[in-house]
DNA sequence: ACCCGCATGCAAATCGTTTGGCATACTGCG
DNA sequence: CGCAGTATGCCAAACGATTTGCATGCGGGT
């Protein structure tokens, strides 16, 4: 059996829907509806066409596809980092999502910078992608189908700070997950419970949980135990040092991720502190390395898989205009996961 | 100063070439070629159109310019799986050399699943990208410019083995990587040195590497110290359990990768061996993990982020057309990085 | 015989650009 | 005045599909 070549004629000419209609001596009309199905083809031209298709090896080209339809069967992310684990895991669940769908998933690295932000926004759209999540940090809010908008559907991950009524939004729990997080080390026994934060983290939803669970237990919250981290891992290292240095030094940390958390082990380390031991440590994401890190972290999980797949749920259902009402906001929940840390 | 509204008419319709050109006063062709500069525009034409287009708002389609041109400005990378830390950062390379010359990156998901690769390859060119680069693992070979080919560039990510004659490689330099690894285990005095290799690791360059180091050393290679593990941390773990069940036990064991080597320090310390006290351990890789682990995981750099950035760098030295030779293979040193396991 | 309806297939317009070839106007030179 | 040469810009044909409306042939009911 012969193989079917690739493509026709010289060797860089593609074949074309017109060669499929004329060698099957039917118009192009009739090919594409056997293609698409949209109406009703004889059986026997079908074969015949079907037939010729094979033999040509003919494949549609899509880009012509695309601008007769207005639409690329593919959504864009832009994200800060995929080099991110947590964005990686967000990407893989969107591209599940949509996969299904025949959606491609193409990815934007913002680095976090505002103007590469909005150009990316400006690229894809140029490009015609049928929809858009952003998961990049400072999401300046010109996002959306409104008036202003980019035009196109789109959903936004992050914090249910701001809400612009017109996007749909996937945040993570974070206050209930810090709470959690901050009750179970007081169940444990922890008093002086301190928190390693982010940048800006008054007002954060990881901020909220931590003083609720404390008032709820009938502890004071103390400012002095109360620091800021940068996010990494050097930062916690910093602020770990910060707090042991405290005349009453805490015998309990939450930390607002993971990275701020190994660092703060490190710093435990040290300082020839045990942990538990000497001083619980809770971490939030749940990355991989909280498995590996000595000792495995206590931490409360990002749901960055599942944020992904609803992100692209959300954004299908808008493109197919199953759904076109004002912007949902879906927020998922974050389980505490106890491991030897706390 | 009034804002220039995204989109002109009632909401949903992008401003067009031709209505930029009405407005102007001018012909499409014009207004085409004050864009792309590929003919000369009398200047004060050139500010009549510029100005239509800043009060439209006016963006050009890059559908229907990919269907006139045959250019998508788009690459498509094919991966096992981007949650995988070093095709993320493989996948953060490409994009970036590509990005300075307004490529996009489009990201696929193999699982490495031949049939998802196939499906994946045959509907990247469908939607005409411009290139493709293939770091999924086993690569069928179909891949390339030659009869039976894609019909765009290539470039395959992976070991140097098969080599398609059409198809440019980037790979690592297992064999030399892998040979610093066992000569520094060497070096520090350990004579009984074990391998963990992957699941089908005969004829790999790592393999290689290690039997070199030993020969050349004058150390017998011998079978009993070489076992399999699968790429994994349990299968890592398994293997140093029968490693060190062996009469006479290896000091030092270098592994094939570094989720095995970690998985072979948890099997180390569920024994009461310390590491490297008692036994030695190298990973391979470099992964974020080996600075977290205890002790931190002397390694072999595996340049993820410079492999991506070169295959780029290829792919579009293909593209532009500015190389169109034969298939050009390019290794990566891995350099050893020394911590404390070893 | 007439008309209606069904099944089938085609012609042509359309999506929004790019581009090769040509037209026009003007300048300067013999 | 004629003409080469340049400067500028337009026409119309692509690119490769989808889709609307129409044409045709045919069977059956009255």
């Amino acid at each position: 059996m012969p193989e079917p070549p690739r493509s026709a004629g010289p060797d860089d000419t593609r074949v074309t829907l017109v060669q499929v209609a004329k060698l099957a001596g039917v118009s192009p009309t009739t090919v594409s509806h056997v293609l698409s199905g949209k109406r009703w083809v004889a059986e026997s031209t079908q074969e015949t066409v079907r037939e010729v298709i094979r033999q040509l090896g003919y494949r549609p080209n899509n880009v012509a596809r695309s601008l007769r339809t207005r639409r690329s069967k593919m959504i864009a992310v832009v994200v800060p980092d995929i080099t991110n684990t947590f964005y990686a895991v967000l990407t893989r669940g969107l591209a599940d999502a949509v996969d299904v769908a025949g959606y491609g998933t193409y990815v934007c690295n913002t680095d976090g910078i505002p103007e590469r932000e909005d150009s990316f926004l400006a690229d894809v759209v140029d490009r015609g992608v049928d929809g858009v999540v952003m998961a990049a940090g400072n999401v300046t809010g010109d996002v959306g189908a409104g008036p202003g908008g980019l035009g196109v559907p789109a959903v936004r991950i992050g914090s249910a700070s701001d809400d612009d009524p017109h996007v749909d939004l996937v945040a993570p729990d974070d206050e209930v997950g810090s709470h959690a997080a901050v009750r179970h080390l007081v169940d444990r026994g922890s008093r002086r419970i301190a928190i390693i934060e982010g940048p800006h983290a008054t007002g954060s939803g990881r901020d909220d949980g931590y003083r609720r669970a404390l008032t709820e237990s009938g502890i004071p919250v103390d400012p002095a135990l109360m620091v800021r981290g940068d996010w990494t891992r050097s930062g916690g290292q910093k602020a770990m040092h910060t707090l042991m240095a405290l005349d009453e030094r805490p015998d309990a940390v939450f930390c607002a991720n993971d990275l701020t958390a190994i660092g703060a082990i490190d710093a435990a380390h040290e300082l020839g502190l045990t942990v538990p031991g000497d001083v619980a440590i809770v971490g939030f994401d749940d990355v991989d390395a909280a498995t590996i890190v000595n000792p495995p972290l206590t931490t409360v999980r990002n749901p960055a898989y599942e944020t992904g797949y609803t992100a692209g749920e959300l954004l299908l259902s808008r493109i197919t205009g199953s759904y076109a009402g004002e912007g949902r906001i879906v927020v998922l929940p974050c389980p505490l996961v106890v491991r030897s840390s706390a």
